[in-house]
DNA sequence: AATGAATGAGATTTCATTCAT
DNA sequence: AATGAATGAAATCTCATTCAT
């Protein structure tokens, strides 16, 4: 390994601490009442050193939540589609989708999660404030077009397609939010069946038998 | 009328002066790009005046909150409780209840929905913070109590009944802040009516036919 | 005196303070090198206090600036409108009222004689820039109208009458400099008497026999 | 060409590099204004090799206006001294020597024009200070030599021969400061020709006929 | 009871300087 | 000799809270 591969390596690795720190408290705390110095400490680092990597407060909370969240679009984007596959089953592969970016990134998707515009109106800049909102409506929208695609082709009742989008995007988050804290007081793990009983539920609601 | 009477109604209106900007202002900017300086000058008064009938910052915030959740949970106790009734007209009755609530006290049932544990933990004492959850904790108790009737009865499929409740909340609250979106941007108020549908939807999921 | 009136005297009073301190400090180590700290504990007060009164650093600068300058302006305008009297005594009358302005605020007049664009443009905001850029050149051109007419009217050979008023000008704040540094040292106090010999000695220069 | 030929070699150009360029910003955006970074940077050289060949910010800007002061300091004693030369001659050889500096190394003749000692008292150490403040007296000190020898030989008014060496400094250097504010604004360089019109003001004014 | 001036702790951000490689 | 990552002191500014009137 050569001393530029070496330092590469530990800049990365660096960056990954103060994201880690960030993302851990940005969740546990909120964005307001993480100061910089409380994750420089947690990665045992100087408040300058953050500085050095990200530009603001703001840029590093971007940074945080544009790529996970870029990349669950995509996904949804993907799957939206799969023309040739059935309605059900895409709104399955998307609650899947979802559900994984929830499991491999779960940081990441609180941030999404609790993603509330106006305590950053202030702090965010307009592109970049304009381009998350973008985003998270985009997967709504990948929904909606599964939903419409469903009613079309007659195996869903005649609903308000966004309607239903919502209903199945917030009873999602809502289940993650409850069967969290549910596991915090150390009971067992219901959240992946939880969330597919909920679906089941919602096909339920829509299809014609 | 008494002096004694007159100052007693003055304070009231006093207090309520102040609570009505802080929910108006809480609900705008949020909790912590609000300042007790704006709460004032809405509320046409100094800033020392509130600190005369609140403790602080959190205090104010706390006393907002209380109150109307504890009013809602009050409601959908007495609505779960009414065993005689049909658990699908209990349903549309705690629906309506919820927004009625909403309607009556915008303010209050955005800083109720929004609420944010994690953000308060620090500002607020430890049994303010337990009493609030457990009012949100009973909404969806009662919930959850209908869904069970409706499924010992028999008009609903064996699902779990908390998750059921779940579904119910969350969509509630989800089409809100979707609809109160589209508001902003000019467009028609679809607010009852997709609150109806999507009900009529859940509904649907989970009855026998 | 009512409460309000005395109330209404501290103001201005503290106001006072936090402009005498940082007229002082600014002299003495600059703008940049001069902290809000220093301001504050000069005047004996908090930090916190200054933004009070003063919406930030460079507003409480220009609201030292603004106005001293603007009185001399508009006295230099006067002086080069009186054309009913010769150009040499309206020479005398401005450099009469520079003179006068230097001694009654000397500390207006060192920061407005210090003054260098390129310290501030990053912190002034363009319109106050532009402002005081605009203030400290109309000084020049009313000595320049002044030298303009003494030329149209035979009394000044003809000479770059921009040019003259530059000499005018850079001589005065020159010699107030140089003459400054020579009483901290203890030496006796030729100021004004130099001054006079200085402009005795430019137009003498420019005038015809 | 020896090794340790052609490393002195390229330290001296290391050096150099450096020099041109933190004069360059220094006159652009001032001694506060510019970083060692934004040095380094135009030097194409790393922030650490900076401190290997200057121990300070401060010792870099003494290092830089120094030398440059020194030389101009040098030439004027020289002409001063030329005695056999009528003081007229005189006086206009030391404003050539001074243009002279000023077009060879307008970096260098920027930071003397705009030494501010007030500025630097805390920065630079006593010695250092003292040391600039006794140069730029100097080159005063020379002008004041040249006009005493005029009023001495009969040449003169019986002037300040102090006061007169002022006027002659301050004109030159608010002319140029005056000229480069056209220059930027576009407008045709008149800077040479405004010099020597307001040295032939001033000469007219203290000569006799 | 009401005011609002004053406070000062604390937040974000910058940058000269150091030092391990 | 050269690098540039890391540091941490210091600067500006905000705002919940106090308190004299």
């Amino acid at each position: 390994m050569s001393i530029s591969e070496r330092k590469s390596r530990e800049k990365e690795y660096r960056i990954k601490q103060i994201k880690d720190s960030a993302a851990t408290l940005f969740y546990k705390k909120g964005f307001v009442a993480t100061t910089i110095e409380d994750i420089s400490e947690l990665a045992e680092i100087s408040k300058g050193t953050v500085y050095l990597y990200f530009k603001s407060k703001d840029d590093l909370y971007y940074s945080l939540v544009e790529p996970s969240l870029d990349k669950l679009s995509k996904n949804l984007i993907k799957i939206a589609g799969m023309k040739k596959i059935s309605p059900k089953i895409r709104i399955k592969k998307a609650i899947d989708a979802t559900y994984d970016f929830y499991v491999k990134d779960p940081d990441a998707y609180h941030l999404i999660s609790r993603y509330d515009a106006s305590v950053f109106s202030k702090l965010l800049s307009r592109d970049k404030l304009d381009h998350l909102k973008h985003l998270m409506r985009s997967n709504l929208d990948q929904l909606e077009i599964i939903v419409s695609d469903g009613i079309k082709q007659g195996y869903f009742h005649k609903h308000n397609s966004k309607m239903t989008a919502i209903i199945f995007w917030n009873t999602f988050m809502g289940i993650i939010q409850f069967q969290e804290n549910r596991l915090e007081e150390g009971k067992t793990d219901y959240r992946r069946s939880t969330i597919n009983g909920a679906m089941e539920i919602i096909l339920m609601g829509i299809s014609k038998r």
